[in-house]
Order: C-alpha cells, then structure tokens, then sequence
DNA sequence: GTCTATATAACGATAGAC
DNA sequence: GTCTATCGTTATATAGAC
C-alpha cells in the first residue's frame, strides 16, 4: 500500500475502463475501485476523456511495441513465428482484455484515434512483409501475399482472446479449460502455421 | 417509404447500437436517425435495454445460424472449408460491423448474457467437431485437436473485420484497398488452411 | 399512434473548507 | 492533497393532450 493515489486510480481506471468500454465507466466506480475520493480523479487527470487516453495509450503501448519487435526481428520465418506465436499468446494471457479493449474502442472518432495513433508511433511491419517476400522468391515458403500472412497470424493468436467470452460458450469451456486451450494452442499454432507455408 | 415506424426504428437502432455501443448510443440519436419523435421508440419498445436486445438478438441470428449450418454441413472437409470461407466472409461484408458488436457488447453481465444466448440456441459446432477427428484418424489430415482447428477457421474468417480499423491503420489501407484484400483473402484463407491441415 | 411537456435520476465536473 | 456539498447538464422514461 506504498501506492500514491495518482497510481491506485490509474490502476483502477484501467480495471474499470478495459472492462465497461468508456461509455459504460462511471467516475464513482472507478474512484470507488481504487479506494479514493472522487474528486481525487478529477485533481489527477481533470476529465473522464483524459483519463481513459492514459489508460488507452498504455493498452496500446503494453501490446503493439513488442508485436512490432517480434516480427521485425532479425530471425529467419521458421524460428520467428513459433517465437512470435508463444511470446505474443503469453503476453495477451497477462493483459487478456486488452486486445478487445484496444480494437473497440473510441473507433467512433476515427480522425481523431488515428492522430492518436500516429502520436505514439509504434512503427510499421515493413521488415516483416519484406521478408516474406524475399522468403517466397527464394522458393523458401508458398506463394502467399505478405499482408494477408501477417493479418493470418495475428489473426490466430488475438481472436481467441478478443472473443474469449463467446469462444467458452460455443465449446462449454470454463475458465480452466479456456487456460488448457490455450496451453495447446501455443504448440498446435505454430505446426499450423508452419504447415501452411511450407511447400 | 412504406416502413412503419416500429421498423423504422428498429433499422436506425441496429446503426446505432452497432457503431456506438449500448452504453454510447442515444435514444435520441435513434429517433433522429429512424426520424420519429423520441416517444415511439418507448411506445413500441419500453426501454432501452429491451429495443437493445432486439438488436442484438437479430445480430446474433444473422451471423450465428449460418456458421453452424455451414460448420455442420454434409460435406468433405476439403469442399466444405473454401464454401464456408467464401461464403462467411461475403456474408460478414455485408454486416461488416456486426462481428464486433456481438464478441463485444453485453459481456458486463456474463450470467445475463449466457441466459440470453440460450434462449437463442443456434446449436454447436458437434458435427464438425467429429468430422475432424473422422479425417484425422483415417489420416486424411494431420493431427490437431478439433477445437483448435474450429477456432482458427473462425480467427481466419472474423478478425479481420473485428479488427478493420486497426488493421486498416497499421497497413496504411483506404476503404478500397481494404476491399481489394478481402477479395484476394477469400482464396487466400482457403489454400491457406487446406495446406495447413494436409498431410 | 403521435406529439409536447415534464418528471426523475444519474453523470461529470467544480467550489471551497480544511 | 483530500474532503463535502453542490452545480449544470443530460439521459431515460412517463403523463397526458390530441
């Protein structure tokens, strides 16, 4: 309980914000998750909207960097996938509603989230959809436009997170098994994928 | 113009709730967008929550029931895969924003939303389930767990439209070119998962 | 069925004492 | 920095005339 107030109501925000979406936050809910006076919120981050950008932004750094990293790296497609598929799925296990929250919200102002995108710069998959490219002209992997190979893995390691609610209704999973699911899903992903590429 | 306004309504509802959420939607915003005063939509739906349940109800029967019936359909899993592919994406462009609406709102109040959901009952995905295990034993594809392969179709086909706007962004793509993509992705996906799966 | 007017409650935000 | 009290606004919902 060192925690400043600043840092107990960023936490709580976070909580309340990634759950609810911004509309369905209140200010008292979040100030009464973090355990301080409501007025705290307002002394801190002035508005609702200032306070949910921190949270937003964070969401965004906490998971777009280190995909970036992963799939610009220096490391031939047969060892980066597998290690993209594993780091990336174990990543989103300790932040499971953060893709969900990142691909939702605030899509309403689209002129203003891509400013707000381009603000915090997280760079581009250019190295990644060379590589493939060069990767395909060697013969090395199947013919395959980049894009749409890029948009396949990260399709398969964050659906199962950003449906996870209607993907444990539809195969009667609980909590626990949705953990075991995703246990097999590291390895089973990454055959899958390899598979698929390889001529 | 020969609509009543009870349909009127509910047309502006389901571009309302589905671009805004429950939570950021108006009922004023409904009434303008159906252009009948605020009062008709209480007259002939209550509430709120009771108009967001129609539409969230119909967003779930044009997108569920077609998914399971091509899921459990009897056919080869070789012709089944590309028909489901084709024809659920085709399907998906037609509602683009409906995938997220449905993986996303609502699920605040999980014992509510799973009641709902029964009430519903588009069945499961059983079929296909032994379908693949069937091919798997008799070694006509590779070894993978069911599930798995259910939930990658399923990534494959949905999150690009869940996650369009980001992925418009990180690929620079305008709504053209993001058209262009999905017509290549249809062929894409399925060459993709079938080598994936073959042996 | 359709309208105007209004009730009622909740929300974000601020003022001001301490 | 932290609290109480309250402002101003806006939301859903209803009452009642036509």
């Amino acid at each position: 309980m060192a925690r400043t107030s600043e840092e107990k109501i960023l936490e709580a925000a976070q909580r309340i914000f990634t759950r609810f979406g911004y509309e369905g936050a209140r200010m008292q809910q979040i100030a009464d998750e973090a355990e301080v006076n409501k007025s705290m919120l307002h002394y801190y981050f002035r508005s609702k909207k200032k306070l949910f950008e921190e949270v937003y932004r964070d969401a965004v750094v906490k998971l777009m960097p280190q995909l970036l990293n992963l799939l610009n790296a220096d490391l031939p497609l047969e060892e980066k996938i597998p290690k993209l598929v594993r780091r990336y799925i174990t990543l989103m296990r300790d932040h499971p509603r953060l893709p969900g929250f990142i691909i939702q919200e605030l899509h309403q102002n689209r002129e203003e989230w891509l400013n707000f995108m381009d603000n915090l710069d997280f760079g581009k998959p250019k190295k990644f959809l060379e590589q493939v490219r060069r990767n395909q002209e060697q013969g090395k992997i199947v013919k395959i436009e980049p894009r749409q190979l890029l948009i396949n893995i990260l399709s398969l390691c964050v659906f199962p997170f950003a449906a996870q609610p209607m993907i444990k209704y539809m195969l009667k999973m609980d909590d626990a098994e949705f953990e075991n699911f995703l246990d097999v899903r590291v390895e089973s992903l990454s055959t899958f994928i390899l598979n698929a590429i390889t001529p």
